[in-house]
DNA sequence: TTGTATGCGTTATCAA
DNA sequence: TTGATAACGCATACAA
């Protein structure tokens, strides 16, 4: 900057405001600035410029990990949004592990982030690491796996209407003895997916049974171990509803190797729409959770309340709704089509 | 800082100097500094250090995209490494557009990251935006996706030997009509592959025919496509390679719909060992890229030529050892153990 | 419309 | 072993 000043034997000051179209510049010394920086390839140093604002263009992201195809895709969509409006993005993985998660923390507030988005390790029971943000006057937005019941931001979706929409879909092929392999009830998603599949047995007059809820980590192991179980009892389930792909996935590989058909024998729907369940045999029935969606609804609100500064705001949840996706897994005698989608209840 | 100083009745010299270590500080102090810096939540501003010292502790990491298994893997061994030496990293994709890689440059330099390290989108022909980085002095790795034949510092795959591998086990199997799946050629992965499948041919004294290789972007539907033109010519081929998994997974499903069974009318390999290839039936062979290890080696090499400071370094390549993985799609008749492990050629 | 002077939080230099 | 001071590159309050 002090360059282009001397060159053009105006100070550094009409060269910072020039450059960031202030208002008080002419158009004539705008442009000369302008083509003078691109001829010497000015470089603006944003760390300068955050240090000075007090505040930087770096968002800080935090996910449990990126494998799959769901963190993937709400990182674009909030890559995407972010970049629109001028930020750029760091993105953490916290391995589902709480320690590494407030590591994680440590490390963007070091880097000057201007706010964080979060979606909770599964280990995650404590938020210390979290308070401390918001007390820090960070502007905080969790996705997807938010802090249950309490009042902060988030995104997420409707996980009980996805829930309930896939047992519905269940108990419409004829399955009338449904099992549901549930998550980790301390995140607030697999307790709602949970209570969805209560929710439509309920409305189907049909009991709820102990034995025919198993919960696990939704690993694919995991999801083989509960569905051996139930497939070697003496009254075992006609349908598995399970709160994850991954965890269908073992069950449904379990149900065949013991000599199982799906979905004849046992009808199987699985939860996050990942890529691979439309390349097995045969194909999972599941829930798509709008990641785009998701990502674009978090940077807005994010940017939202990076802008309000610190005026408190009202804690604010978006919630998104869910798709069906009906595939083979799952289609019973009934006939439907192979794939419809659900807009509303 | 300003405040522990105050607290302490010593200058601001000091606790900048106990907080990083320095020699001249005494043990008492040190310890009396950094009990007070936990109690007050002290966050060290990287910002400014960066700003002062000329050096952040922020690496740049430009991938094609994150999703699937190989780029999230090499990701997660980058940021192991770098977080033990003190590092945090920016991760951009490009989504296999020149124009965006461009702008993800802009970004990390304007991050004033410590260095790069980038794997090459589909589209990049030219790399003037990557020279820019050099001519700065800014240290620069390439991963996986390199520049063909240049003197840059990279770390990649011995792709051609894993295409050598995978030919030779095709031709092990008794095929003798092997078909290849080839990706865009500017990119030297895929150049190496199409070579080491060439000379698995030549090694075996047969021929390379022109319509058993077709060039596609390595996608599901292209290899598809592919496949359908090769069963239904006048001599189908017998095998194929794919220099994808992708690709080999859509030539796959082609071969199934056209009523062709895998692997006994058609056998065929991938590359890359993405999740899915464990998951499909049958279950693919392929060669498995060492993903992390890729990523450490990655940042070791950055690392070095960052604290190396300007003293240039002569171009270096470290080239790792692919892993063949034989599975389902390419078992024939010749007996073999379900899983091989290739050490050397 | 433009310029002067100052400070953001940290560290390097020099002197004590 | 410690401290005073300047500087990193940029943005702004205030004066002109």
């Amino acid at each position: 900057m002090a360059d282009l000043a001397r060159e053009l034997g105006v100070s550094m000051t009409t060269i910072s405001r020039a450059l960031s179209d202030h208002y008080s510049i002419g158009p004539e010394m705008k442009s000369k600035v302008l083509k003078l920086a691109k001829k010497y390839n000015y470089q603006p140093n944003r760390l300068a410029s955050a240090l000075r604002k007090g505040k930087s263009k770096l968002l800080g992201i935090i996910v449990p990990y990126i494998e799959g195809r769901f963190f993937p895709s709400v990182v674009h969509g909030i890559e995407t949004a972010a970049r629109k409006a001028g930020y750029n993005v760091i993105i953490c993985q916290s391995h589902e592990d709480v320690a590494q998660e407030r590591q994680n923390v440590e490390a963007l507030l070091s880097a000057q982030v201007a706010g964080i988005m979060v979606s909770l390790a599964r280990t995650t029971t404590q938020f210390t690491h979290l308070e401390k943000v918001q007390n820090r006057g960070l502007p905080l937005v969790f996705f997807d796996r938010s802090m249950e019941g309490e009042d902060v931001h988030a995104v997420v979706l409707d996980d009980q209407e996805g829930a309930l929409l896939s047992t519905r879909h269940l108990l419409a092929q004829g399955c009338r003895r449904i099992a549901h392999l549930a998550g980790p009830q301390h995140l607030s998603i697999y307790k709602n997916r949970c209570r969805g599949y209560v929710e439509a047995l309920r409305e189907a007059g049909l009991p709820v049974e102990e034995e025919l809820i198993t919960y696990t980590d939704m690993t694919q192991p995991e999801g083989a171990a509960a569905m051996n179980a139930w497939l070697t009892s003496p009254n075992p389930p006609d349908a598995v509803f399970s709160a994850g792909d991954y965890c269908a996935l073992g069950a449904m590989q379990e149900a065949e190797r013991l000599g199982f058909r799906v979905p004849d024998d046992v009808a199987i729907s699985g939860f996050s729409n990942e890529a691979f369940t439309t390349i097995t045999k045969p194909t999972i029935t599941t829930v798509d959770q709008r990641c785009e969606e998701m990502g674009q609804a978090t940077v807005r609100l994010l940017l939202e309340l990076i802008e309000a500064e610190g005026s408190t705001f009202a804690a604010r949840q978006i919630v998104l709704r869910p798709e069906l996706l009906v595939r083979e897994s799952s289609l019973g005698q009934v006939a439907e089509p192979v794939t419809t989608r659900t807009k509303k209840r």
